[in-house]
DNA sequence: TAATTATTTTTGTGATCACATTTTGAAAAT
DNA sequence: ATTTTCAAAATGTGATCACAAAAATAATTA
């Protein structure tokens, strides 16, 4: 699985090219296609997407400000290599932050919100029905963004995206070696909280929701996936 | 105050363009340097520090995935207009963060880094005792970023030095209304809790620095601010 | 055969150019 | 005097080129 792995995504006619490079290198880390250590070539993927490097350096840039790429000594641009530590630092992360986001939705949430959330969560389990990872975890992602861009005033969106991004190579491990991965659902428990405009139970199903998801990983299993993997774990 | 109200920072060889023209946009932005709705232009910037817009243009990438920045429809790219509302989102989200961080830094702190600290704040007061607001701001910054990049796993900092960046220009309108900021000096609480690593004291301690200096300004405070500065608060 | 050196290729970086869009400012019309 | 129309300037964007550094490959030596 390499930069293409996923079908080139349909461009809106307006948007640029570093904007299209952005999006489409971002998706392809966020659901982990993107090897940890891999090593990323300017010049390589403007090829692949048929365009200049130019436009290409830029979504590099910012994906290393996201925090989904690290730039090197050698100014080589690699997705940065999990450990174990790494990873604790960002499940504890997700929750607080995701927490507050919830939280801090409820306020601004609609019927019409609610609804299209009940709807995502019925398209989510489906997709885990058919074994989709994929596709199930870019709708467990939508589901989460649908909640907290009920608020309008948006700055916690963009970490809890970098979160997600900084995450998403790990996944890509994990549903290599675990063959299929294992989905909680607390989305209802998060849906009926919303209708009763509850903050706290809003909050707990979203904490309930990361922590026995990608939370429940537990430490010697991540180490030994990502030995696995060939990350030393160093 | 234009882009180059602060001094052209030095440069050390081996850092790229592209590198030093984030630096200084950042450190003018953090400081409040440049007006929010003022909008930068890629040549304008290259000229002013004697370079071309390839670089100029990753930086503003950077700074825009960084929340720092807004890329109009336009394409336009300018620093965006603080709200009351946002201006909220931003300091409970700060003092969400920083408390978090100083929970996960205490473990890792050593007593070096305790003292240096301690001479951080001493400069800070020293600073404020010379009413040259922008070298505390900076000292403060400093002062906390030793803090939290105790934890040798980063990755809330980058996050905390966004919402810096976001506040950055409602400082800048600040102090041109406010002629001198009124700092508040939690550290010494914090340092002498790090020196018995009790977590709870030191993010209380943080959350006092924070919650009593720019999360002192009242609502009305706020629009009356943004008013003066000629914000439509709209 | 293994290690070292030399050569070739690849890669990141930044300046420049051309093009399309937008903004600005002047001229004309209402 | 205000609005509208039109030309000129400014701006964002992306491709291309030249250069230096790094990596990969080939040649040489121990």
């Amino acid at each position: 699985m390499g930069i293409l792995a996923l079908e080139p995504l349909d461009r809106p006619d307006g948007m640029t090219t570093h904007e299209y490079a952005h999006r489409r290198l971002r998706q392809a880390i966020m659901v982990g296609s993107i090897r940890p250590g891999e090593s990323l070539t300017i010049r390589g993927i403007a090829e692949a997407m048929e365009s200049s490097p130019t436009p290409v350096r830029e979504a590099l840039r910012r994906l290393s400000s996201e925090g989904a790429l690290r730039v090197l000594d050698n100014r080589r641009i690699m997705v940065p290599r999990m450990t174990a530590d790494r990873f604790s630092e960002l499940v504890s992360l997700r929750s607080l932050l995701e927490q507050h986001a919830a939280r801090r939705a409820v306020p601004h949430i609609t019927e019409r919100r609610i609804d299209r959330l009940a709807e995502i969560d019925k398209a989510q389990d489906e997709a885990i029905g058919r074994k989709d990872n994929a596709t199930a975890l870019l709708l467990n992602q939508e589901f989460h963004r649908t909640l907290y861009t009920a608020n309008p005033e948006q700055v916690i969106m963009p970490m809890v995206e970098s979160i997600w991004l900084q995450l998403g190579p790990f996944l890509g491990i994990a549903m290599e070696h675990v063959a299929q991965l294992y989905f909680v659902d607390r989305h209802v428990e998060a849906i009926e909280a919303l209708r009763k405009r509850d903050e706290d139970a809003v909050a707990a199903a979203i904490k309930a929701d990361i922590s026995e998801g990608i939370g429940g990983f537990e430490r010697a299993a991540i180490e030994n996936l990502l030995r696995l993997a060939g990350q030393s774990v160093a």
